[in-house]
DNA sequence: ATAATCCCTCTAGTGACTAGAGGTTCAAGG
DNA sequence: CCTTGAACCTCTAGTCACTAGAGGGATTAT
């Protein structure tokens, strides 16, 4: 049995946050000590693991909500994991393409050379989107 | 003289997202009606296409605050626009970097070919660091 | 027994909006 | 001049995924 400490330090997960998930119906605490305090097995370790990765890899609570409901059923078609996965590689793909097309934008614009402010692209640029190269 | 509704429309700025403009000190209301309705000119609608074009570039309410208040000296140097530019290209090249080894990670887990959840690819990464390719 | 560290619950704050309630003002048509 | 309907007003609360802090109780090592 490990206590909330114990499992932060193991999992990589701030105590708060464990509490925070908790609190949003992904994990469950399995017993308490005598004083309260909560404490998990291995079960709780693994789903706390399962969380984490899942955030890391910059899924949704709602989305890992579902990818866990759907991991406790091993003989189930995993359609429903795939399309949640490829819905949020398409939402990844997306802010790729719009994060380089600032990228772009901001290197152009940080090129410029003027010496003062009247003169400065930086600061006319964002006054007048005409003078963009491409849509944001 | 502009009703707000009417430098939405023109800036393609959500009305109670002017509101919060001004409230977070970014645009002064110039005017009020006799009725107490907000009245701009075109120095609100300017400002206001500033902010705008200044947020489709992901810079912060805090930067843009900077940046008008730089924009309003024109004879001062701009090294600290071009600071404020250069630390926000940084941090979008990063979060590029980031969303990158993420989509590589979603590829590869999204390739899985099970048809049940015991073997399924996606559900044993996000159970598994160990699974990954890449540190995210 | 005591001190240090951990843990508990609860509330509120972050950023950049968005939604809604409940009421007032404006502009156009009759 | 009067009515109607759209636009406007202020204020509060909700979004997401945490994070910080207050004010207390539990556990563990010495």
């Amino acid at each position: 049995m490990f206590s909330i400490g114990e499992l932060s330090r193991r999992c990589g997960v701030k105590v708060p946050t464990i509490r925070y998930y908790e609190q949003m119906g992904l994990l469950e605490i399995e017993d308490r000590s005598a004083g309260n305090q909560r404490r998990y097995s291995v079960d709780g370790l693994n789903r706390l693991s399962f969380i984490r990765h899942s955030r890391d890899l910059g899924f949704s609570i709602e989305d890992i909500r579902q990818l866990l409901e759907l991991s406790r059923h091993r003989e189930q078609p995993c359609d429903d994991a795939h399309n949640i996965a490829a819905r949020h590689l398409r939402s990844v793909q997306g802010r790729i393409a719009r994060l380089q097309r600032l990228e772009h934008e901001l290197q152009r614009i940080s090129q410029c050379e003027a010496g003062s402010v009247a003169d400065c692209a930086v600061i006319e640029t964002l006054a007048d989107h005409t003078h963009c190269d491409t849509d944001h």
